[in-house]
DNA sequence: TCCCAGGCGGTAG
DNA sequence: CTACCGCATGGG
């Protein structure tokens, strides 16, 4: 158990509200205001933005330098500035969403947990969903203790195969339970080999192996090219919220097939389409 | 009481 | 190929 602490000076691009509110990410929690308390992999990390700072303190449970895994879960790599140009520069109407959505970064998600978490997303709402991965991980994760307060990890393939799928129902996730059972078994049978899938190249292979999976389908499986290490930006989820939106903005019809959307996207935003839909998801849903 | 939520799987036409 | 339906659960 190895603690951390360090601080960034506040770049245009990282804006912490909007990273954990903006719906990609299902296990991070408001503390007070301005300040997030989350869990990913085997660590635990608060995250305060001030004026001009941002102040990060947590633990890894390995003894691994806390510092570096942020760097790549928060995709500091990559240049969102430019980004964010790019995409305006295709699409004025886009502007103001990004805008609203200003320092959004797509975060790189453990897969096997994106994929999970996505499949109880299903006909569900973002406080519900909130609530049974965090009952998934008490009841199947690892705990950890930090600051006087026990967290626990997200289960990995074997612990959550201990769930039958009655336990599954009894922790509320309703229909999805069988889904989930099937998936999990699927994972460690190794019908699907995440490790191989994470090195595959190709998009629409990759998009195929997931769309074998129980409980994934179309959008499930463009949420978990986008959102998890697999990270794609060219996946455009196509929800309730996204339809709205971009018939709002860009079809005025009564009935569109997702179909037309993802085409209307792909002119559009082109190979961004992902992260333009990631800014108008969150500026239709909250504005 | 009804409607909705980051949909999917199955079935019928 | 597209169109519809049932599915659990909790909040507004």
């Amino acid at each position: 158990m190895k603690e951390q602490k360090w601080e960034i000076t506040k770049i245009p691009t990282f804006d912490v509200k909007n990273i954990f509110e903006c719906g990609q990410c299902f296990r991070w929690n408001k503390e007070k205001e301005d300040s997030y308390i989350g869990v990913f992999g085997t660590n635990i990390l608060r995250i305060r933005q001030e004026e001009k700072k941002i102040y990060f303190e947590g633990v890894n449970q390995q003894d691994k330098d806390l510092k570096e895994i942020c760097r790549y879960y928060f995709d500091m790599e990559r240049d969102y500035e430019n980004l964010q140009k790019k995409l305006k520069k295709e699409d004025s109407i886009l502007e103001k969403s990004i805008q609203y959505g200003e320092g959004i970064r797509i975060l790189n998600q453990d897969l096997w947990e994106t994929i999970i978490s996505f499949i109880i997303s299903a006909n569900n709402n973002i406080p519900r969903i909130k609530g049974i991965i965090e009952r998934l991980s008490q009841n199947y994760g690892t705990p950890i203790r930090w600051k006087h307060t026990t967290y626990y990890t997200f289960p990995s393939p074997e612990e959550l195969a201990k769930a039958s799928i009655e336990d599954l129902r009894r922790l509320g996730l309703g229909f999805r339970d069988k889904r989930v059972y099937e998936t999990t078994k699927m994972i460690i049978e190794k019908q699907v080999d995440l490790q191989k899938l994470q090195e595959e190249k190709d998009f629409e292979k990759i998009r195929n192996i997931l769309l074998s999976l129980s409980g994934v389908g179309d959008k499930v499986a463009d949420c978990i090219l986008l959102f998890s290490t697999l990270k794609r930006l060219e996946a455009f989820p196509v929800d309730v919220w996204v339809k709205r939106v971009m018939n709002e903005l860009y079809i005025h019809k009564e009935n569109i097939t997702n179909k037309e959307i993802q085409e209307i996207a792909y002119q559009k935003f082109g190979e961004l389409r992902g992260l333009a839909q990631q800014y108008l998801f969150y500026w239709r849903r909250e504005a």
